[in-house]
DNA sequence: ACCCGACAGGTTGTTTTACCAAGTTTGAGC
DNA sequence: GCTCAAACTTGGTAAAACAACCTGTCGGGT
């Protein structure tokens, strides 16, 4: 009676594989054992090979070609790129994670621009949760965050203590949305004088604003953060394969 | 004798269900028919229906829970939003499909930025072909393009006619080389004197400066892309999934 | 009357055996 | 040297069985 749960077999076979792949014993462009033979070494029934190849050919570890083989690609280079989304790590991280502080709460009219990223009539109202994030004692990121009024009742959102939690977890709990993808938008401009004021940065210098845009699986807009960053100090980057 | 290769019965199944999903037969948050209802519906065997509800799970039409059942979600939200990548439709595209004129296609030293993305040597040389895209005969983007000097040699970007063909299918016909993935920097600055003129910019507006490295499976780099875009005319919008 | 556990019948997940189709390479035979 | 068939490869379909999980119902017990 085994407490702990074993993996499926053809998971087992993927990270075999994988293992083989990293170590060189398979070496990029080569030929890959074919099904039969793979049956044969581990034992399994061919559509237990097929479902481990079919893992590996999702992730890009493989290629397959009908009547010749399958060819070793090797480690995928995407997944070596860390995906540096500036949004992200905000909703999921708590506040107490990364030091700043709260420079506004409450509720506000909206921009036109987060209005329509939240589908709302333009000067509705919203809450309004900003804070000025800093690193190494320095102002380096102003981060603002914008909820419907009826998703932020009940939530300690509204309050001035920094979060101990994700704010996505702790928007699952109290109000039971689930964050399914990002709509990201990103523009330039220059700092208004307040926003170099609080960012101390000089005001020739331009803004990378990020709008993020928070959606659940239907595409019903919860959340629309806002993340600006001085751009001699800050760039983003990211990897997407090509289609 | 039917020269159209019919698509798989399980690719059907996928594009029959979707259908269904989206003109509202199965609601959002309902269950799906069972894996034996579909077998009677549809006269295939379990297989089949397995692999179509594995395709549209992956895809993220449904979620299923082993017990209970398969849960409508509704048609992913993020395939909606049509990702608007800078660099992708250069590469792709046929450049005689974007109006513009060259302004530079000649060897030149490598800016720091360009040659740590190539991944060679500082200062050391490259292929740089610059075109200025005009839209609605306004000048609006700044292209350029970077090749190591062995990676243009026989390929008629060397020329200055606008190519007929995607500078991804050129390539891999001249060259062989595969593009995999793209690596992308965003940052912002203000333009130069000459830029400004080029874009017909006002000089206290920013530029969005869009690197794009492409690289083969291996991560290997091929190409640099450059896109500049005068802030007050253009914004960039991507979406992706919370992890 | 109420509670709780066992059980039956539903669901999806995983694995096996079997067969046919389609693309590629090889080599035997002409 | 050429043709073509055989033998390899992967792709797709069918039928069957077992395991794991959920949800009721039907008991028996308190």
């Amino acid at each position: 009676m085994s407490l702990e749960s074993v993996p499926p077999k053809y998971a087992q076979l993927v990270q075999a594989l994988q293992r083989r792949i990293e170590s060189g014993t398979y070496q990029p462009g080569s030929l890959l054992p074919s099904e039969h033979q793979l049956i044969a070494e581990f034992g399994v029934s061919r559509p237990t090979v097929v479902a481990a190849l079919r893992v590996l050919r999702e992730q890009g570890w493989i290629e397959s070609q009908q009547g010749k083989g399958r060819f070793v690609r090797g480690r995928p280079a995407m997944a070596a790129v860390e995906s540096n989304r500036r949004g992200q790590a905000y909703l999921t991280s708590p506040e107490t994670d990364s030091p700043g502080e709260l420079v506004e709460a409450g509720a506000v009219a909206l921009p036109n621009r987060v209005a329509t990223l939240l589908d709302t009539q333009p000067k509705s109202r919203a809450f309004l949760r900003r804070r000025l994030v800093t690193r190494d004692g320095e102002p380096t990121e102003l981060v603002s965050l914008w909820l419907p009024l009826e998703l932020s009742e009940g939530t300690d959102l509204t309050s001035g203590e920094p979060l101990p939690q994700g704010i996505r977890e702790h928007l699952k709990a109290r109000k039971g949305v689930r964050f399914d993808h990002i709509v990201e938008q990103i523009t330039a401009r220059m700092p208004t004088a307040g926003e170099a004021k609080q960012l101390g940065m000089p005001k020739n210098v331009p803004l990378l604003a990020v709008f993020g845009a928070v959606r659940d699986a239907s595409g019903r807009p919860l959340v629309v953060v806002e993340v600006l960053l001085p751009a001699d100090r800050h760039e983003l980057e990211d990897a997407y394969p090509v289609t």
